[in-house]
DNA sequence: TTGCTTGCAAATTTTTTGCAAAAAC
DNA sequence: GTTTTTGCAAAAAATTTGCAAGCAA
């Protein structure tokens, strides 16, 4: 057991965590590197790697990893689910009541421990399923995620 | 647009298809490769991800990612949810009637189209579950995922 | 002053790609 | 015989790590 270290609050920390905040894109790491980058030019990928790290461990921010290889991060530490888009890419945070309302009391009495569970809806978004049903798509560039 | 081209049947492909057969553990590419090469000692590691990929196009197999950086491939391609352990890290299916029954029509009156969809729970496994009621943790490896 | 954090560069890890030879059809 | 697939090696892409210097407490 090792004492708990001391944590500081830093510059770049506070840099990193503010790039995220009112984002609902769930960006990649590359691009907070190139948001954080703005205010503090001098700042490393590694850090902001570091510093995504310890705000998933603070509780402060989410992993998402759904679908892709690479990781996205999320502002939104309530309970939600994403919509992941087949067209484009894109992931949407949603906030379906009714859709969370799962029954997972069979898994308790099969002696599992239950402490979070997260919906993944698959499909076409919004923006292109209006592209889609609005003309041939073939010529159409999908809008960029 | 290209013309579909011919898909051929291999050794190699087969191969990679069978070590996946019955396999409940979803295993990463890597242990995939470790199996194969026990029939084909000289199969290499991209031609296991190049048959990998096209199982998955083929419908044969599926991708799973969740909650982690790396794929692991599960030969169950019926909807179906997913555990994932906390603490040793392994990847169960679950089948679990009543938890798919969610309600996504919100979604399509909102201009959605939704393809599929899937459930993912976090917490403790029967195992470890049942190590952690059992005893004090600290001096017990966890079981191998 | 102490020791956590940073920047830089190099290392890891996982997956992909180029290309000539081998295998399918 | 033609075209896809393979094996190998090298490349890519994403993330992590070692280490000396910098900075917060």
């Amino acid at each position: 057991m090792r004492q708990a270290s001391h944590k500081r609050a830093t510059r770049q920390l506070e840099a990193v965590f503010q790039a995220l905040q009112g984002d609902p894109t769930h960006p990649f790491a590359d691009e907070i590197y190139r948001r954080v980058r703005k205010k503090l030019p001098r700042i490393s990928l590694a850090t902001v790697y570091r510093n995504l790290q310890r705000l998933v461990e603070d509780g402060k921010i989410r992993t998402v990893l759904l679908g892709e290889r690479v990781a996205r991060y999320d502002p939104e530490t309530n309970d939600h689910d994403h919509f992941i888009c087949e067209s484009c890419g894109r992931v949407i945070d949603l906030f379906l009541e009714r859709a969370r309302q799962v029954d997972l009391t069979p898994l308790i009495s099969d002696g599992y421990l239950v402490s979070t569970h997260n919906l993944t809806v698959y499909g076409f978004c919004q923006v292109c399923t209006a592209l889609r049903k609005g003309a041939e798509v073939s010529h159409l560039t999908p809008h960029n995620a």
